[in-house]
Order: structure tokens, then C-alpha cells, then sequence
DNA sequence: GATGAATGAGTCTTCATTCAT
DNA sequence: GATGAATGAAGACTCATTCAT
């Protein structure tokens, strides 16, 4: 019975170490966001970002192998997050937008509150000169997004060449890109009326280009 | 006499110096260039730049107060070249624009050119985050570019507030650089079909706007 | 009674617990030897140790104070089955030799065939350096081996003095420690030509000095 | 005048620096071998042989490429500087040896004289596990006192094959390998018995196997 | 003005060891 | 007794900057 006991005892305490130490890499990466934000990639020091998170150099290198691995599963992160709010508020894909207004302006709003909920991405993966691994790591991202719009917009013209819709999707998505930094340093980002301007710029190059 | 002939031999000395000065600087800021765009502003090292300019680290450092200062001299030369090169396109500021259009045709021909001829301009000053040390350096820039707008939009919306204009600004300018860095990438960029399409979404959202 | 039981379950236990911990210990040095082996005292690190020996980091040092106690043990161990081996091979301390050359040809085929049973051994011991750590490891095994060569030199030469003796001692023991690494390398080291070699040797220096 | 008069400056300026910098270097070498036998390659830090060298760690740096460059610097130097001195005792490679004992005698004494001399030749190389570029950095080393060994055998021993040279030649090698570091260690190597005593057993070894 | 050797604070990372559970 | 997460003191190495010449 007492080793049935400490069997159960040696399982909760397992359970709960796994449970602090998901925590604590959930933590060490907030602030690691924090940190890359404020002082860029290359301004953040482990040791400022270990400190920061009331943990030792040590530990941190415990649940990432380095500097570079903790940005990687930053995007990681992003790339989970913002397929997932992208899903549950633009419609899975494959599903047919009816309104391409529609769907710019629900768009739009999933990648504002996105930004403004990880300031880190901005400041991590919005640079002209991301090492490659950090390139690698947003590439999911990039093409989620991209395919995304291609697809609505191949749907509504259905008489364009796919070099025309490539082009297309492109200027979409740089032209989003282009606003979405200063967007994300307002106040109230989803209220700005950058936003609402964002979305007017959209509108008018698709009614241009329809 | 011998004190005024050798006063003499100090001015054209001092005139022959400074000139050498001028065109070391030059030189300099034309290597960093070149080295910022290969390797990021962090990347550099100082020596590199200065074993790259044919300089002394020693030597640098006569020229610039620091690593920084270099990116912020950068970025002055860029502000005087591109207010030449506006001028010289769109006019002098101050001339009205008798076609919006016109000015944006211009405007972003001028900075496509801008783009491919200093490519460390994107390099440094078109990324999203800046870490900290450039971002001081990256304001007048923006002022520059702001002001330029600020003052053809304003002059083409009298009845707007100061508030909207400096909304459009922005707007304006943030769309541009969003396509601003894949439009430099492309073989030719100022036949590209990128450029064309954001000249197109510009002035789309002009019109909707006016 | 029931304190009885419970005593003498006590003790079996105890019982079985030390038995257990022998084991891990014996496990833990072993594990530790082949690592030694691999990577050398240096590169081994006792994470490492723990983990291939089956055992947290936390248990291994439960057995052993540090990291130069495991190579202390391991001294230890190799003096304890070196003594046995000499002893079972060559006679117990302390029975004459009859012959001189008898003495050395059965104490090389033991030390050959140590060292072919316990790699460590060399890599740990026989190094001309040793860094500091390791010095003090070193010091029994020093001490055992001269003074089973020095007993025997002594019977053999009655007239020498002590210094003489112990110089002649010196000289075999660092003789067979110059040529036992070339030897412990090859394929069948017991057969290998270099033990009839240094024998050979051996004797020659022997009776040069008989 | 005067700018003749500066380039003969800068040419003495630039000869000066360049002999503090090879002093400087040398210094550096010295310390590190000092530091590396005190402690071993491992135990050694860059920062205390800089220290102890009155260095910055930069200006190491300046000098070596990394700390094992220091160790492979010194072993390029030890077969300079022992290829010198045997060439020097024994006669050049090539010259016939009358004698096998005056050959051993004088080559012993060379190796002696050597080890008195650079302590760090024992510490760092000869051991069972120096990291392989160390290894190769002495490889010359071996072969250069293999091959002048190997020669003067065969020279006296016309009859024996090929293998049976090597194994005599690795044989001599071994067993003055194995006493060479406590012959290093005495107060007076030269002078030593220790010195006497590896002379005699070589002696007698080549007069079993002749 | 120019040089380049010298500096040293600071970076990322490792690893022997401890300690709460 | 066992565990393994946590620690933190170093270590090798870099690089912006200075300064004697």
C-alpha cells in the first residue's frame, strides 16, 4: 500500500512539475517578448531576460537551448495563435467568402488584436533582416496568410490569370503590412481610425482591381 | 614674411585637409552603407567597416563619435539626396500639384529609384521594428517624407482637418512602405508590375478618400 | 511485537538498500569509467554520467562528494582488482621470488591484462600529465605497484641501498608505463609482439643492473 | 624633407611595433606554458594567462585565434626548436652513427635537455587524450623522432625486416617516453641517475636485440 | 591627422552542485 | 533514499572605443 501510495505521490508530483514547468516556459517567453520588444534580438541579453523572468541563466537554458531557439518558439507560438483566431473568425478555409469587404474587414481586425496581443511579433519578425531561423520559423505564417488571400480573392475573379491574383495577394498583404506596425503602437488599436483607414485602402484597390 | 608665406601654405594645407577629410568621410559612410546592407547595423563591427574603407578603426572614429553616429549620418545623407531628388521630380516644395495623381506617379518613381541606388536605406530605415539606437536616427526621414505629403494633400483637401490630413499622411506613407521593400527586390524594379499596382492602390485610395 | 516485526522488517530492508546502493554505485563507476574513456575527465560531466548510468543527477551524489571522488573510487577500485590480480598471478605479497625474469614476465601479462579489462585505467591514470584533480587519485596506485616491484628487487639485491633500490624501482614502473598505451591499443595485446618486447627490455635492464 | 622624414618615422614606428608584437607574442607563448603546466590545458583560463602575461584578454586574442591555437602554437614551436637541437647534438639526419651507444647517450641528452627546458612539452602533449588539432600539431614531432631512430637502427641492424626496425624503433621510443617526465621533474635533469639509469636500459636493450 | 595595438566590460553558454519535494 | 529542476559562478571570446606614438 505505501508503495501504491508513493507510486501516486511520485505521479501527482510528476504531474506537477510538468505543470510548473510548462508554466515557467510560458513565462520565460513573455518576457522574452517583453525584452525583444523594448531592446530588439540582438539589445536583449539572456541573463537581462532570465533575470527579468525571476529565473536563472541556467534554468532559462534548461527550457531553451539558446538565444535564438527562445525567438523560434516565439513564432512558433504566433504561427499557432494567429492560424487559430484567423480560423475561428474568418471561417475555416475553403470556406467561400460571399463578401470580399467582409472578409477584408474581419481580416484586418484578426491581425490588429493579433499585433496588439504579441508585440513581440512586430518586433521580432517584421524586421528586412530576421537570421534565417527566424525567416524559417514565420514561413508557415507567411503562407497561411498568403494562401488565405489567394484563395478568396481567386474566388471573386474567377477571369484573372494566377500571376494576376499572385500579384494581387501580394500587394494585399504589404500593403496591410505596410500600416499594421503603426496601428499596433496606437492606444486602442481596434477602435484607431488607422484601422478603419486600412481597411478603406483595401477596399478601394479591390474595387480598383475587381 | 615667412610667417604669412607659411600662413599661406597653412590655408591651401588646411583646404587640401579638409577636402581629403570630406572625401574620406565619403568613403566611409559609402563602405558602412554597403556593409549595413550585408550584415545588419548589429552584424558590423566597426573594424570591419573601417578594414573595408581602407581606414584605421583609430581613423573612424576621427570622423564619426560612434557606431550610431554613423547610421545617423547615413540617414541625413539620405534625407538630402532624396529632398534633391523630390525636388528635382515633383518639383520644389512649395509648388503646388496641379494633379494628385501626378504626384503620386512621381513621388513613388522617385523613391523606387531611391531605393535601388541606396539599398542601405531599406536596409536600416525600412524596418519595422528599429532597435533602438536607429531609431532616432530614422526620424528625420520620416519627417522629411511626412512633410512632403502632409503639404500636397493639404493643399488638395482644404476642407479636411489638420487631424485627417495628418491621418492620410500616414496612411499614405505606410502603404508605400509596405510594397516599398519587395518592389526593390525585383529585377527591374521601376518597370516592375509591383510598382505599377501600387501606384494604382494609392491613388485609389486618394480618390476615395478625396 | 509489532516493534519487533517492524525492526526486523527494518533491517531486512536495510539490508536490501544497501545491497541496492552498492549495486548503483558499482553501476554508477562503471558508467563512469566508459565515460572517462570516451570523452576524458574533462569532457565528462557528471549530468552526463547520471543520466547514461540510469540515475539523477541528484542520486550520484548521493554515492559520491564530487566529481573527482568518482576518479578517486575508481583509483580505489583499480588498486583493489590490481592487488587481486598481482597477487592470484604473481604470489601474495611478500613470497619471495624465485626468479627475477619469472617476477617480470607474469607481472606484464597482469598489467596487460588489466588494462585491456579496464580502459579507464589508462585514460585516467597513465597520462604523463594529470591534471591536478586527478594527481591525488593517482597516489595508491603509485604506491601499491612500486612497492610490490620494490619488495621484490630488494630479496633480488641484498647489497643494493635503499636509494638504489628505489631507483631501480622507479625505473622498471615508468619502463612498462612508456610502452603499456602503444600496447593496450593493439588488437590481442596479450600476444602482441610489444609485451615480448618490453619484457625483453626489462630483463635486459635487469640483469644489467643485477 | 619633412615627409621623408615622417615615412622614416612611420617605417620605425611600424618595425617597432611589429618586434613588441612578436615579443609580446613570445611573452604570451612563455606565460601560457607556465600556465598550462601549472594547471593543465584545461584547467588553464585565457583570462588568467592574460592576466599573468600583464595582457588585456583582447590583445590574447590579437595574438591567438583561441585558446587551443595557443596550444598548437607551442607545439610548433617545440619541433622547431627540438629539430634544431638534434640536429645540433646528434649530427644532421643522414650522418652515419659509429656507435649505438654514443648515438643513445647523446639523444637522451637532448630530450633532456629539451623537457628541463619546456616544461609545457610534457604537460600538454604527453597525453593519453590531447584533442586531436593538438595531436596533429606535434605529429612532425613523432615522425621526425621516429624516423632519425628508425634510420640508426637500420644502419646497425642490416639483417632485420622492415617490421622488425619499427617495432624496435617504437620500442626505444616508448621507454624513454616513459621515464622522461620524472626525469624532467629532478632538480638537475642533466646530472640526474635517473638520466644515467635510461641510458644504461637502453643500452642494454639494443645490445639483446643486436 | 593617422595609426593600430590595447582595452575590458559584457555576451552567450555550460556544468558541478544543491535542495525542495 | 531518489528525483530533477534550479542555481550561479565561471569560461571563451567579441567589439566599440581609446590612446600612445
Amino acid at each position: 500500500m505505501s508503495s501504491v501510495h508513493s507510486t501516486e505521490n511520485g505521479q501527482r508530483r510528476s504531474a506537477n512539475r510538468q505543470a510548473r514547468g510548462i508554466r515557467r516556459r510560458a513565462e520565460i517567453l513573455a518576457t522574452a517578448e517583453s525584452v525583444f520588444t523594448e531592446v530588439g534580438f540582438e539589445g536583449a541579453t539572456t541573463n537581462l531576460i532570465a533575470q527579468r523572468a525571476g529565473v536563472s541563466p541556467g534554468s532559462l537554458y534548461q527550457f531553451f537551448r539558446s538565444k535564438q531557439d527562445i525567438a523560434v518558439s516565439l513564432a512558433e507560438l504566433y504561427v499557432a495563435e494567429l492560424t487559430k483566431a484567423q480560423s475561428a473568425a474568418v471561417g475555416a478555409p475553403g470556406a467561400r467568402e460571399s463578401d470580399l469587404n467582409e472578409f477584408v474587414d474581419r481580416s484586418i481586425d484578426v491581425m490588429v488584436r493579433f499585433n496588439a496581443a504579441y508585440p513581440g511579433f512586430l518586433a521580432l519578425f517584421m524586421r528586412a533582416d530576421s537570421p534565417p531561423p527566424l525567416r524559417e520559423a514565420i514561413a508557415p505564417l507567411q503562407h497561411m496568410l498568403s494562401a488565405r488571400i489567394h484563395e478568396v480573392l481567386a474566388a471573386h475573379m474567377p477571369d484573372r490569370s494566377e500571376a494576376e491574383i499572385a500579384r494581387y495577394t501580394l500587394m494585399v498583404l504589404q500593403l496591410a503590412r505596410g500600416v499594421m506596425p503603426v496601428i499596433a503602437t496606437e492606444e486602442n488599436p481596434l477602435e484607431s481610425p488607422l484601422t478603419g483607414e486600412l481597411k478603406r485602402a483595401l477596399r478601394a484597390y479591390l474595387a480598383e482591381i475587381g
